[in-house]
DNA sequence: ACTTGACCTTCCAGTTGATGGAGTCTTCTA
DNA sequence: TAGAAGACTCCATCAACTGGAAGGTCAAGT
């Protein structure tokens, strides 16, 4: 199989298979041609990235699960803590993105959003980060977007 | 004052605040050493950055608010916009997670953890794509880890 | 035989929002 | 006067791809 059939296949974009190459997650042979040939285990490989990488495992999740799977002698409490860290990651998230909305909602409830400038969104942005007596969270570290 | 000085009262990394002015986010004068020069209005530019940052804005969104915030003609309206874009991205977010977290979820709960190979998550993440009859549902689109 | 178009190849750059480090210069303090 | 602290620039790196350019290959049609 060519990359175009196993990117068919799998439902990954080619320029993604070629990356998942490169870093080294699959091996496919190469023809004569250059062209490489994908093995129906290269394809399965490839559906199980895909199966766990929407699941949100990181790359380095992916390669450790892909390793486990393929070590006949693997013990499940292995995998289980794998994916418990993963499932503790996405909490994590969670609990930020739930505050940031609880804050961010406030802000807009509070807006009028009509032709007028004031405007408390502007308001809160432009208050004067922690003073001694305020009842607003000190600033957190630039939280980054991910 | 110094980026140090700045990088104190802000609580932003002075890396940072070089990297704001060089995406145009602020505009320190230069002494004649090089130094960069903060004024107040400049400590107080950043200091709105880090807080419309934590609140989950992105560096276009910053942008934008802070043009907002200094045009005196502006309509709340636009800023609610800004906020109620992030409110929505947080939200879905939030969904796609929580989506997430309940599949894991269900497929750490049925692993045993224990010494022996056998792995209902190795399995979920090997069965083959989308089968005609399944009561899995298709397989996404590698979700961003973001 | 030749062309067209689909498909494949590699390589480089860009995305987001910083962050780390090297190497150099200036300022402050002992 | 020395040395530490702090400033400067420039380059590389992170995750996980994605887009595009420039070129090679293959199958079908004329």
């Amino acid at each position: 199989m060519n990359i175009g059939d196993v990117a068919q296949l799998s439902g990954l974009p080619a320029k993604t298979i070629r990356y998942y190459e490169e870093i080294g997650l699959v091996a496919p042979l190469r023809g004569s041609n250059g062209y490489r040939r994908f093995r129906s285990s290269d394809l399965h490989k490839l559906n199980f990235l895909g199966r766990a990488r929407s699941l949100g495992f990181s790359i380095e999740d992916c390669r450790m699960l892909l390793a486990l799977y393929e070590d006949e002698g693997r013990a499940s409490a292995d995998v289980k803590a794998v994916a418990e860290q993963n499932l503790e990651r996405i909490e994590a998230k969670i609990a930020e993105l739930r505050a940031l909305h609880a804050t961010l909602a406030e802000l807009v409830a509070s807006c009028a959003g009509d032709r007028r400038p004031v405007c408390p969104i502007l308001a809160d942005l432009a208050a004067d980060a922690q003073p001694a007596c305020s009842d607003r969270p000190g600033r957190m570290h630039a939280a980054r977007r991910d």
